[in-house]
DNA sequence: CCAATTATGGACCATTCGGTCCCTATTGGT
DNA sequence: ACCAATAGGGACCGAATGGTCCATAATTGG
């Protein structure tokens, strides 16, 4: 009656060998450099460092493995981004220095990047639909922790509270993304500066 | 002593029997829809209507067309807005639009296919030098448009002087980047509209 | 100590990929 | 009329893809 099951929570018989957080982190970091397609299983067991067999069996397929790294990927990133926010003290400082983080991927020769889900968003958000919804949720995520930043900034004065929060947020969240495109287009640091400033002056 | 060439000059023999441009325009439909490793050999062929010998023969192979759709989409795309910009009489109306055609994309629910360039800069800008050259070459001829609709307006005040052409120009492109991705990921018009707005604000 | 259960490694598989090659049909030039 | 040259159809290829399966090793609960 009871078939094998792909969760990791009965525990009789051999236990797991890998540590699965670590396998998980290994594989985003592989789909964050190269993205989906181009990622093969070749590659995934190389960097998990773990069998075929053993893949398949703890996360069921490639596709269920990305999904999972989408959102490991999401949790990770929005928990540092908190972490961040709150042991500042100028919320929009915090703001400003992470578009910095972002221009300065582009010096950078290699490893350029980017954020995961914008690249999945981009990729193949449009094909398939579990990494649709996966996207949609990380991208939420983001949002909540941008937001929250803008609030904390518009409740120190740092910016105007003209525009509501979330309007801020997301017109933010598009200029990262904008911003992480001419990172991938080859624009140089001198070039993406002043689009920094204009964006930061935008959430006056 | 001479080889048997890729290009189309010589004439003797038979004459090719399908329209170049006519294939061209299919495969970067093609190209533009799904993106350059999602797209198949096969389904090359059958957009294109035409035998993969005929293909290799007049192409070369796919990373070949690939480039050349690049830049025919680039040459396509640079003429149809210049057109219509110089049919405008409101340069800043004519940026506006722009953002709002993106924007209309949201709406759609399939077909969603963003900006060629900006699409293949996502996707292999940072794996293929050929590639990343096109890319780098388009964006280029863009950015000229922009800055051409940018400097009209400053020149008839309807943007602010005190930001160079091209960095608003720049800003501008980055801008509407960022857009398409949020279009990706699923916003709805509704989130975007106030985005585009900010947007043009800045281009104040 | 045994039975049940799971992990793991590796052989194996069908499919698809981009690409090559050959054969024949078709055309223009002379 | 004939030759040179190209077009086009399709068979074929090696490599790589994601995925399955089985035999074996390891571990636990009873």
């Amino acid at each position: 009656m009871n078939r094998t099951v792909h969760n990791e929570c009965m525990n009789q018989g051999r236990p797991r060998e890998f540590d699965i957080e670590r396998a998980l982190e290994s594989a985003t970091r592989q789909f964050w450099a190269v993205g989906y397609e181009a990622t093969s299983l070749t590659d995934l067991l190389k960097v998990m460092k773990l069998s075929k067999s053993s893949l398949y069996q703890a996360f069921g397929n490639k596709e269920a493995l990305f999904i999972r790294c989408l959102d490991y990927f999401q949790n990770t990133m929005a928990d540092d981004l908190l972490d961040k926010l709150h042991r500042t003290d100028s919320p929009r400082q915090f703001l400003a220095d992470y578009l910095e983080g972002v221009i300065d991927e582009a010096s950078k020769t290699s490893g350029r990047k980017g954020c995961l889900l914008v690249n999945t968003a981009n990729e193949l958000a449009q094909r398939n639909a579990l990494v649709s919804a996966a996207v949609a949720k990380g991208s939420k995520h983001m949002m909540k922790v941008f937001t929250a930043a803008i609030q904390l900034a518009q409740e120190r004065g740092e910016i105007a509270t003209a525009v509501p929060a979330e309007d801020f947020a997301r017109y933010y969240f598009s200029s990262v993304s904008g911003l992480r495109t001419m990172v991938k287009a080859g624009a140089s640091r001198a070039e993406l500066e002043p689009i920094a400033k204009l964006v930061m002056a935008t959430l006056s």
